[in-house]
DNA sequence: TCACCAGCTCAAGGGGGCTTGAGGTCAAGG
DNA sequence: CCTTGACCTCAAGCCCCCTTGAGCTGGTGA
């Protein structure tokens, strides 16, 4: 008897809102069985992909995103814990380029304080904004940001 | 001669959109004087603004969050060695905390991959966002995470 | 029996961050 | 002189991620 939860519960365990919940099953995160009164049912596994969201959502992916990842997940199923290892570890590469980015993002900023910001050519922060000069060169970070 | 720049040169080298800039402008990110055509035109250092503002946005702050940051800059003159780093210092503070938030992220994921998150009460993601077990407890970094 | 409250659906609204479009103004070049 | 192109100012529209509201249903307890 796998003990299932109301949407009210499902949302006051995950700190999701209760439409919210239901928004996430319209953008294909959750799927949800239905009682005899058509209310949705849940598995307790729901809170792990709702902290699985969001976690996701904290590390900056969109809905869409996180919904191709957990599409990983067996939805008829119970994930077993190869399903979790697979999905975590690629998760994890995820968390740790955007750690990475954040990193070389600091150095800009330590050698931006370095030089001061006085002298233009020097400015790795400023030089790596500077889309007309830094075509080609090894800094750049922002267009890369706002490509992904 | 500070050698002024069109909108159109600051879009092309800051990698941000025309219109995008004078949005800047409507958030109080940047201001601009006008010449005799009431056309906008900037100091160079408007690009490191800019590039600070794509940057800040990475991390994850609001422009209204960048704009109270950038305001500690004075807009009269150019900002000189000392007002750059005292800016650079504060917001690499704030890209240690959300490295350090990301690393707790990372942590919490090991567990997971360490439990198999078959144990629903061993399993650091899902207690972490389990709002009504974790109350009280340590692990927390979800509701914050809404909260900020 | 009846009120209540949790849920349901569908539609509209809202904030953040821009983009797009309409319509108008210079300044320079052919 | 007339076009072209860079700018200008609104105003409206869009995508994302939800929230809010209206109107209805169904199980539960006094």
């Amino acid at each position: 008897m796998p003990q299932l939860l109301g949407i009210g519960e499902v949302a006051a365990r995950s700190g999701v809102s209760v439409p919210a919940v239901r928004y996430y099953e319209t953008r294909g995160l959750l799927t949800s069985a239905r009682d005899g009164g058509n209310r949705r049912r849940y598995p307790r596994s729901v809170l792990r992909r709702l902290a699985f969201v969001s976690a996701a959502q904290r590390v900056g992916l969109s809905l869409e995103e996180i919904a191709a990842s957990l599409a990983e997940l067996p939805e008829g199923r119970t994930p077993t814990r190869s399903d979790w290892t697979r999905l975590s570890r690629s998760w994890r590469a995820r968390v740790d380029a955007r750690i990475a980015e954040l990193e070389r993002l600091r150095e800009d900023l330590d050698g931006c304080i370095g030089c001061g910001c006085l002298s233009l050519r020097r400015c790795a922060l400023y030089n790596a904004g500077d889309a007309a000069r830094a075509e080609g060169s090894g800094s750049r970070w922002v267009r890369e940001a706002r490509g992904s």
